[in-house]
RNA sequence: CGGGGUGUAGCGCAGUCUGGUAGCGCACCGCUCUGGGGGAGCGGUGGUCGUAGGUUCGAAUCCUAUCACCCCGACCA
């Protein structure tokens, strides 16, 4: 390719409504535009991009037995009617009728047509296991579309759905499915983690998600190297932190604390350690018009995702209101507590522990003292609700003096794999005969990337003050060739003419930089686009039978004799 | 969905308070000089000021409506 034969929309100035780095970068280099709230046009350096991703994630599948078929982007409601997720689904799922007034919906997921589609293709258990994936455009009417592709609402996205007979198939499928997603971020080169996730409401027995790391994802994950356990800090278990509880020391008290409401203020006004506080929070319990205490130790942060899976504990986690708190408590938040509160206490495995411990008097400004489970309150429900921490200890471990910390890091999810079971067959009634001849009902898995988010993420990881810095294996071009005075110089020309046409007869995708521009704009260009390999061709250097090299990531170019320039670029680009 | 903000040339912005018929930088086109990190000079192209209605002799500017886009919020005793 030819730069005066190529789009190349490059931008000096970052478009004002671009909040994160991906998402300005790939408007500077030209690679998408905005045409509406979450949707885009790719032009043709991040169309290059996004097929090379593309292809790496379909040669995968294809190597693991994955089908491609293509499924319509737009489905009728009769299917989503039918699976009940037509008045689930919510607003994200953008609705239209036909002409004839027929509900359909943009697909934001293909779980309804693939399922009544192998129903009717998949007669015999001697067809299963079978997986079938395709690579197509969806659309969820995000909320709050933002972070350019990173989270629009028009998104490409591979999605792959396994059929099985019984568990086993299922999770062979499933492991090999999680392979395969390690090999395509392997080759994709980019740095990621597997992390254990929530199955969410879909249930299942296992799921896992893929994060690409990068310190601006938007996802905080836990991750201990020493047992390889890697989870979203969601779900990461939070073992008791502190000593055994110990025996009461002190005798309950009550002090005036006026104007303490939090526990920041009641640790300095009382010169206590935060770790002898407690705090209790008031929510809406399972049970209609119930309320349920939570307590967790004074340094600790609710995780609502955990709370919520308490039976007594409503679901979604809602917050009891300062009426419902006055008549449960007698008090306003910031003075509740555990001493004569009529209510279910469920208590965090570190709040637990506590002995002679400090909480509100459910009296407004009034704190106690001393405080012992099970003499001067009835002893909690223990249950994990906090938030892990940075430090904690691994949940892999049983050992209070192992070593294996929790460290925190941030991700961007760009894959997703679970297990879906009967969920889908069931509503859709997809089952098939098995070798009994009797009809089973077939379980399923699901695999997801996100193909067009994988090109943000790249960026988000991999960038510098000059622009973008691709892995090798998903450039818009492996290669520049930048003349000094293309139009000026016959030697120059030839060598750039020469070095193109014998680089890409090789089958490397170079970009020859034959606009009568400046070395300065066409190095930028060349940078801001996240060019992997340069080669410099200018008189003087030819004069010295050299050719420069430069690598993006490098500091600093170096100079390779003429003669050699093809061998060394071959074996810089693995093409030897 | 709640709160805040912004719409003026492809991009970044000024002008709006105090109405007088639209401007700056970059980009783009032409010429000259230049030629290894976004160079310089001269000359140009390009905007019904988001849209609709109103007030006025006159509206980017004031009023009303509407649309679009952006940011913040769903961690709290």
């Amino acid at each position: 390719m030819r730069t005066s034969n190529f789009l190349l929309s490059t931008l000096k100035e970052t478009p004002a409504d671009a909040e994160i780095i991906s998402h300005q970068l790939m408007l500077r280099s030209g690679m998408i535009r905005k045409v509406a709230a979450g949707i885009y046009t790719w032009l043709p350096v991040g169309l290059r991009v996004m097929r090379k991703v593309e292809n790496i994630v379909r040669e995968e599948m294809n190597q693991s037995g994955g089908q491609e078929v293509l499924m319509p982007s737009i489905q009728p409601a009769e299917l989503w009617q039918e699976s009940g997720r037509w008045d689930m689904y919510g607003g994200e799922l953008l609705r239209m009728k036909d002409r004839h007034g027929r509900d359909f919906a943009y697909g934001p997921t293909h779980e309804e047509v693939i399922t009544t589609l192998m129903s009717n293709e998949i007669r015999s258990y001697k067809q299963l296991p079978a997986n079938f994936y395709q690579i197509q455009t969806k659309f969820r009417d995000e909320r709050r579309p933002r972070f350019g592709v990173m989270r629009a609402r028009e998104f490409v996205m591979k999605d792959a759905y396994s059929f099985h007979l019984d568990q086993t198939s299922l999770q062979e499928t499933y492991d090999l499915m999680f392979q395969t997603y390690t090999n395509i971020f392997n080759r994709l080169g980019l740095g990621f983690r597997a992390v254990e996730a929530d199955t969410g409401s879909i249930g299942g027995n296992a799921s896992h998600e893929f994060h690409v790391l990068a310190d601006s994802g938007e996802d905080a994950i836990a991750v201990c190297d020493k047992y390889n356990y890697a989870a979203n800090v969601e779900l990461a278990e939070a073992l008791q932190v502190g000593d055994e509880r110990s025996a009461p020391s002190q005798e309950m008290a009550r002090v005036d604390t006026p104007g303490q409401h939090t526990i920041e203020a009641i640790c300095s006004f009382l010169s206590a350690p935060v770790e002898k506080t407690i705090k209790t929070l008031l929510v809406k319990g399972e049970e209609q018009g119930s309320v349920v205490a939570l307590v967790l130790r004074g340094d600790h942060e609710l995780n609502e995702l955990k709370a919520e899976k308490h039976p007594l504990v409503a679901s979604p986690l809602t917050w009891a209101s300062d009426e419902e708190i006055l008549a449960a408590a007698g008090c306003a938040p910031g003075s509740i507590g555990t001493v004569a509160l009529e209510l279910n206490v469920i208590a965090d495995r570190s709040a637990t522990n506590l002995s002679d411990f400090i909480c509100g008097a459910n009296q407004n400004d009034v704190h106690l003292t001393g405080v012992n489970w099970g003499r001067d309150c009835p002893e909690p429900i223990e249950f994990d609700l906090r938030k892990v921490v940075e430090g904690d200890l691994c949940a892999r471990s049983d050992d209070q003096q192992d070593d294996s910390r929790l460290s925190i890091t941030r991700g961007i999810e760009v894959g997703h794999i679970f297990q879906l079971g009967t969920k889908y067959s069931e509503a859709m009634k997809a089952s098939c005969l098995d070798s009994n001849g009797k009809a089973a009902l077939m379980s399923m898995g699901c695999y997801g990337v996100g193909v067009s988010r994988i090109v943000a993420a790249a960026i988000e990881q991999n960038n510098d003050d000059r622009g973008i810095i691709w892995p090798d294996a998903i450039a818009p071009f492996q290669l520049v060739i930048t003349p000094i005075g293309y139009k000026k110089s016959e030697k120059v020309k030839a060598v750039c003419d020469d070095l193109y046409t014998q680089l890409s007869s090789l089958g490397i995708e170079v970009i020859l930089d034959d606009r009568n521009e400046r070395p300065g704009i066409m190095f930028a260009d060349a940078d801001l686009m996240g060019i992997p390999h340069r080669v410099v061709v200018g008189e003087k250097s030819l004069d010295k039978g050299q050719i420069e090299y430069k690598n993006r990531r490098a500091d600093s170019a170096e100079d390779i004799a003429q003669e050699n320039i093809m061998d060394f670029l071959k074996s810089a680009l693995g093409k030897a």
